[in-house]
DNA sequence: ATAATTATTTAGATTAGTCTAAAAATATAT
DNA sequence: ATATATTTTTAGACTAATCTAAATAATTAT
């Protein structure tokens, strides 16, 4: 039996591996499971003896075959929860992230087959990323961080980088939702910051809001 | 903050003082938890501690406001749950208690106060169980067990009392569900087995069977 | 009312996940 | 290439929930 713990740091260790070096460092794990080195290294040795992990000590840590397949199904469950949310519950997509990771862990097949046929088998969640479907595939749809964007291009808003409630609650305040039409008017040399029409109103926004929203060329 | 192993005997004490003495033993806790009555002391102990249980050494326990308001608000949880499964996903009423003991534990209130209004304020969960409001009122109706009916007399059937899916799925078997019409025929002296029309087909039930089964009179 | 039985508690150990502090390995800078 | 800094691991301790075995309290039977 795979324990609650186990499945978070799997999913860490997937996510990690995705956006940086597919070895991940035993602080960057510790990091983003908000613990010490030493408890990290503690998980990632259990976690290969389980064989959900390949580990070199010293040499940072990759997931399995069994390791990846885990984390999959948990990101399709917390982004099936997710749409549930705010298709069926009216909550909005900056309410949903930290208690879908509850649901997440939820143990039954059932469960979320009939979840993802009640939902109509979504393929995406509220933010824009992917909901792997039931053979743990993924369609990656082509898409550019807004810092990337060419001025005098139209492009729509096709997910976010960050699904921090605190982002989200920003765009929000600034009526920019999945579907938005985002026109890049000008980036300042200065400090990267770049006008937008985005819904067809004039908005600047800093770097670190461009490299955390994901646009696609219209 | 609570744990989910607290939540579980708050749980437990609730329902076995409900269907016993106010009173809960250590050695009915502890078989209703499936662990040994030293653990149920130590975590009876740690109850009283955080003021959900009052307990007196060798007296027993019971649960405080707060404990059972804990408790209350879990079995509106579950019992919700349930309803959802049964009516939005295709879960037999067999198939859902394993499944809401975990959905109970999920600590959002508005996801409870959400699925309430999704589910239209359902009253009662797929076992004919009352479903607590969110104030942890709880509106119970009269109903009688199967064992205590009277022949010739015509009931409807409106819950049961044990909701194992073992006996839910006899009752499926012999067509029997919460609405169904129960004509109590004849009662065997020897045995105190019971000839029923059950949706007008004949049937003999064991007295265990009549235990667990709730009539309403006609 | 005393003995026998049953129920409950205490004492001490175990496991999972965490921590701090120290040791060891690796990477970086001069 | 050697010293310094950083990263990682090890060692030992802590908490929550559990266990077994032993001790104590309460109940039941004679």
């Amino acid at each position: 039996m795979i324990t609650l713990t186990e499945e978070n740091y799997i999913k860490a260790i997937y996510h990690l591996s995705k956006q940086g070096a597919e070895n991940v460092n035993t602080n960057a794990l510790a990091e983003a499971m908000n613990t010490k080195a030493s408890s990290a290294t503690d998980m990632i040795r259990k976690l290969s003896e389980k064989d959900y992990a390949n580990y070199k000590k010293y040499k940072g840590v990759t997931l399995t075959e069994t390791g990846k397949r885990i984390a999959i199904n948990i990101i399709r469950k917390h982004r099936l929860w997710e749409v549930f949310l705010v298709e069926k519950l009216n909550f909005t997509w900056d309410e949903v992230h930290e208690l879908a990771e509850q649901l997440e862990h939820i143990k039954s097949q059932k469960l979320i087959d009939e979840l993802d046929i009640f939902l109509g088998h979504p393929t995406h969640d509220p933010h824009g990323d992917p909901i792997p479907n039931k053979d743990g595939e993924i369609t990656y749809v082509e898409k550019t961080l807004l810092s990337q964007a060419q001025v005098n291009l139209r492009y729509s808003c096709v997910g976010v980088n960050d699904s921090s409630s605190e982002f989200l609650q920003y765009l929000n305040n600034n009526n920019i939702s999945l579907g938005s039409i985002i026109e890049v008017m000008h980036i300042e040399p200065f400090d990267k910051s770049i006008n937008i029409k985005a819904n067809g109103k004039l908005l600047t926004v800093s770097q670190s809001v461009a490299k955390n929203l994901y646009l696609k060329k219209l």
